[in-house]
DNA sequence: GTGCGTGCAAAATCTTTGCATACGC
DNA sequence: GCGTATGCAAAGATTTTGCACGCAC
């Protein structure tokens, strides 16, 4: 069951990571760029890369910030948002998911979460990038990105 | 090559004296070895490691093969093989948890899905083992698995 | 002005849970 | 028999959608 409900697919070369002012691709293909888009962007760079936000916390925080928007319009900007590239979807073991702001200061960084406490920590490494980059090309697949999630007890829990 | 890896259950209905490690772990702690849990067990089995269903998928599985079952003790028996390890819990990109049973010929592997037609593919990568380990090492987390998704475009979906 | 985006509420999914009954042990 | 597991239905949680109106362009 493929849902794609209206959203259109910008051209080719979506699927790469953003380059340059964010509004450029909310320009294109006859997009707008409404103040609840913008209000959605503003908070991401805000709280910058490597931050974790469910679609609920989004707008729990703009709403706090006296946006009106409503929940509805979350889910389609955040859906718009990580088909542009601007976003990265998150599906981290626990609860649902989660979305964090694109890099290009730390683009294909992975993460490792602690099962018992949930929390969450990043890095890079090249030899991920360069595994699933093997294991793209023996098949004959373009690679578009790769994630590596490692589960793992933390030092705090492993305490406990 | 083997097909079938060391989990293996006695047929159905069969007395046997050996108890392999399912019968084992569904008979500690006072928990029971019932039809449905050995239905879905078999299930899993009988489809081989490598293959991916929706809890949907195998309770549709077994109605079609006259077993009688609800879906909520699906969504109960599921998690209690996660737990008990015999599952892996899958978070590829589209729609929902998938689960596959754990094997002892293919730990730590890995997935390539096609982002535009869900197709997916395994491998496996001593080189993504290594990094998961040197990041936990390194922040002093304790291991325990890793997985990497490559999301990526596959030939057919390419030429499209 | 045109037609995309939004809000709202309803609907569709997906998953969990309360409770009485069934049954593995 | 004891206590866990199940079925059923209802509740929860999360995400999508139909429709009329508003607003970016």
């Amino acid at each position: 069951m493929r849902r794609f409900n209206g959203l259109v697919l910008p051209p080719s070369g979506s699927f790469s990571r953003f380059q340059g002012p964010l509004e450029l691709g909310l320009h294109q293909g006859g997009r707008r760029l409404t103040p609840q888009r913008r209000k959605v962007l503003d908070l991401f760079q805000r709280i910058g890369s490597g931050r974790h936000l469910s679609a609920e916390d989004v707008h729990h925080q703009l709403v706090e910030a006296k946006t009106k928007v409503s929940l509805a319009t979350i889910y389609r900007t955040l859906r718009l948002l990580v088909q542009l590239g601007f976003l990265h979807e998150l599906e981290l073991s626990e609860g649902g998911h989660r979305f964090e702001l694109s890099s290009d200061e730390h683009p294909d960084h992975h993460h490792l979460v602690c099962v018992r406490c949930g929390r969450t920590e990043e890095f890079e490494s090249e030899q991920v990038l360069q595994a699933g980059k093997n294991a793209a090309d023996k098949i004959g697949f373009q690679l578009i990105e790769s994630t590596l999630n490692v589960r793992a007890i933390c030092p705090n829990c492993k305490t406990i």
